[in-house]
DNA sequence: CGTCTCTTTGAGTTAATTCAATGCTCGTGG
DNA sequence: CCACGAGCATTGAATTAACTCAAAGAGACG
């Protein structure tokens, strides 16, 4: 499963403290202090799998730099990601022996695995890191249904319109800021339910609306985040 | 938030094992005996509100018996349902100050309602508590992953099939068992992000393959559980 | 600098929707 | 007990949002 792993090593939780200080890597979520200590750095190029729908759950995973896919295939080649995962977010953190979905790398992308007896042990002896991993549970619950809802009840300028605010939003951004894209059209259209042509022409059309702007393939501007968030919510256009 | 329960008691752990004996009330799940002592039981009549979404999530509840839907509602009168919660089972056990959905009887609906911060006690204090609760959110993980490829990336048969094979899956029913389907037509649209008119014209065509029978408005006949599997995961008809 | 992949745009098709009409159930009251 | 009315379900017809298919354009990369 770990074919793609460039590179694997064991780390001492100084040394890892000491990487994030001087890169400007990502802070662990407060309350998972403790887990630090136990993980090792991982790194997987653009496209490759961190671990498959079905495998044993041996892992938890943090990224540290890049962006992850989470992703159910059907037998037919169909897709639907979950959900991206960037850094600084854990994934794998369910409470079952085996993998819901499969994790992709996105582009290039480092992530710290931390060994799932080693999260349990510390989650039963640590009352905050297993009070912070059922927030971060209960957080990612709430990004599903916001998801589902999108995907079951709001049409494509709606869907487009949500994805990109949800993201302006992650980053902070605010009108003229560049947001970072890293996904590909095709992950875009598999993460909204949608095809990768209806996707295209609904960038097109905000585009063209002024509402965003594309200066290359991977970032977009934001110009008018309010009606971002209007188009979003399902507002008239 | 209360106003349509029609009594609410207070039960010693003794009187509901014994009402859960004497009627054949579902078990509480393994691992959650502990909670039993704390409940209170309250009754919905059919369409009330438990809890509206974004209400302070005081309570997590257990279905006595009767149905419940979690919905999600957008301002313009959207819905989408999330999920059902029939007899067993239990919903509100996030670790949020606030309810991420609406929760709705279906039915005639009785449930146990146990104070939020005495869950939180016994989950700090029994670790299979704790456990149990993690690996119920886990459960439901699983199942929102399956309802979102469902309402992402099938059409409108492989929805209805996919449906009614989890229903019959969940009453263990085989080839000529009849299995209750309490939620209403629109009820189903909503949950599998389709209109009532399309969820009919499904139902219609699954009775004319031979596929199902619908004695009454509130039941289905599996005929071929079998193809009904076969629909839901996308094989051609 | 050619090739391969990804993206964009256009044209035509279709699955699902909307709108409309009818049928069925069930509860209520005469 | 039956008739009536309200609400839910079903079916049909017409419309449309999103899809498929096709071709051209733009980047990335050896």
């Amino acid at each position: 499963m770990h074919m793609q792993a460039i590179r694997e090593m064991r780390v001492s939780n100084g040394a890892i403290h000491a990487a994030a200080a001087a890169s400007g890597l990502p802070a662990m979520p407060a309350g998972l202090a403790a887990l630090e200590s136990v993980g090792a750095r991982v790194r997987f190029a653009p496209g490759t799998t961190i671990f498959t729908e079905g495998d044993a759950a041996a892992k938890t995973y943090r990224v540290l730099c890049g962006s992850v896919r989470l992703c159910k295939h059907m037998a037919d080649g169909r897709r639907q990601i979950v959900d991206f995962r960037h850094a600084g977010e854990l994934f794998g953190i369910m409470q079952l022996d085996r993998y819901a979905f499969t994790a992709e790398a996105v582009d290039d992308v480092v992530v710290v695995a931390y060994a799932r007896a080693q999260v349990e042990r510390l989650g039963e002896q640590i009352p905050s890191v297993r009070r912070s991993l059922f927030d971060l549970l209960s957080e990612q619950f709430l990004a599903m249904h916001r998801h589902l809802v999108m995907v079951g009840r709001q049409n494509a300028k709606e869907r487009v319109a949500g994805f990109l605010f949800a993201l302006a939003e992650r980053a902070d951004a605010s009108d003229g800021d560049t947001v970072d894209l890293p996904m590909s059209r095709q992950d875009i259209a598999d993460y909204l339910g949608l095809t990768i042509e209806t996707v295209c022409r609904e960038l097109s059309a905000l585009k063209k609306a002024q509402i965003i702007g594309t200066p290359d393939l991977h970032s977009i501007v934001v110009r008018d985040n309010d009606r971002l968030e209007q188009l979003a919510l399902g507002e008239p256009s």
